[in-house]
DNA sequence: TGTGACAATATTGTTCACAATCAGTTCCAT
DNA sequence: ATGGAACTGATTGTGAACAATATTGTCACA
């Protein structure tokens, strides 16, 4: 259990819904768990108040719901919708690869390069944990680098709501050596300046993780 | 003034929400206009609680602003915030014209058709609101077509943000006779069935709707 | 006339107590 | 034993009172 921060700290809702969305990305808090709203406000040292509105802005973003009368709870959220959050988040990775195609400078290439290096490493070295660290990097970067500030912050909601999924994908053998080549795509389309490829080579890339999340899904219950 | 709703009803945080939400749309409200949460408690019949929280949801949601202490206030979109919406609302409503395209069935073909007939007719005719009318019925019909129900969600909040700029559009001369043909091939498209042209021709479209946005606002302000 | 300090007002932020509701349990009549 | 009605404990919903803060207005003084 966590302890309460320290006593006479402001913990405004915007503190505590950051910390109960970082707790569902964590694993802390899995999905169906209920969200008692005493229990969150001591647990924060929030008074109920704060964690209602807390509550309230995750229900907006999708990552917590609730009913009348009978609280919150994490969302689960059912396979379809996870391919279909997959499907969308395609389509705006897809715009971002291909702006940041267009607009990409010299030391970003190299960035971009290094990444791609590192994530070679990893897989050669059997490295899950390094490669989960590259992947996100680089997705991460592609999106800065496509200074789309509105697909940014939609595509952080979409990832936000799916977080149980991602965690599934790397736990499955032999997941990194078949993406390791997508994200090799990705990398070199961009720093081509292809924009038409950037943005095939990652529509082809999440298409193939939508499959693994379907197959893995189907599996494994 | 609006009179207050009977006394009585359940007025609560999701109804004021809506009512703020579409009181924007309308144009009741306009950008930077303060939100006093005292007058829109007396104005929809609601306690001040939930006024204040239906104003947190509409923050997250980006059509309100916040300022500590400060208050409330509609937010403005600047320019270059609705020119990156709509190049989003272009990669996710290309994604919905292409799943349409692909699930279209012989009665929904039709409707498209009829649709089609109906923005022309409205274009000889010169009737504006007609056209803007059959415009909205237009992405609509593909969006729920596609089946994508995220991404309606998420083409859904961004429109509502940018609500705006989309006036103006409507009150540019001639409009109407250059999107017509743009519209058109869309539909042209998902009804040959062809997920990759309706994909090219809704980008094609959007594209001409973001030029248009930049024109009007780099004139008139 | 302009400027700064200060007071008055308006508005938002926070907490708390109480009402409403629900799930589970007990108990009674059949 | 079984179905259902009433009870109980836990939890959420609601509104109002109070505190904190920002804005506006006032006035003395240079």
């Amino acid at each position: 259990m966590a302890t309460a921060t320290r006593a006479g700290a402001a913990v405004t809702a915007t503190v505590v819904a950051d910390r109960i969305r970082q707790a569902i990305f964590a694993g802390e808090l899995v999905p169906n768990q209920r969200l008692v709203e005493a229990d969150l406000a001591e647990m924060y040292g929030a008074s109920r108040g704060h964690v209602r509105t807390a509550l309230s802005e995750l229900t907006v973003e999708g990552v917590v719901e609730r009913i009348q009368n009978r609280g919150a709870r994490v969302r689960s959220v059912p396979l379809e919708e996870a391919l279909e959050i997959v499907e969308v988040r395609s389509a705006l990775e897809a715009l971002c690869a291909a702006r940041a195609a267009q607009r990409l400078g010299e030391e970003e290439a190299q960035l971009l390069q290094r990444i791609g290096r590192d994530m070679e490493a990893a897989v050669e070295a059997g490295d899950q944990s390094a490669y989960a660290q590259g992947n996100t990097e680089l997705h991460a970067t592609l999106i800065r680098l496509s200074g789309q500030a509105t697909a940014a912050a939609t595509i952080d909601r979409l990832r936000a709501q799916a977080v149980r999924f991602q965690y599934r994908l790397f736990a499955q053998p032999g997941r990194s050596q078949q993406s390791l080549p997508e994200h090799l795509a990705i990398i070199e389309a961009v720093c081509a300046r292809e924009p038409e490829a950037a943005a095939s080579a990652m529509r082809e890339h999440l298409m193939s993780v939508g499959s693994a999340i379907e197959a893995s899904a189907r599996t494994s219950g």
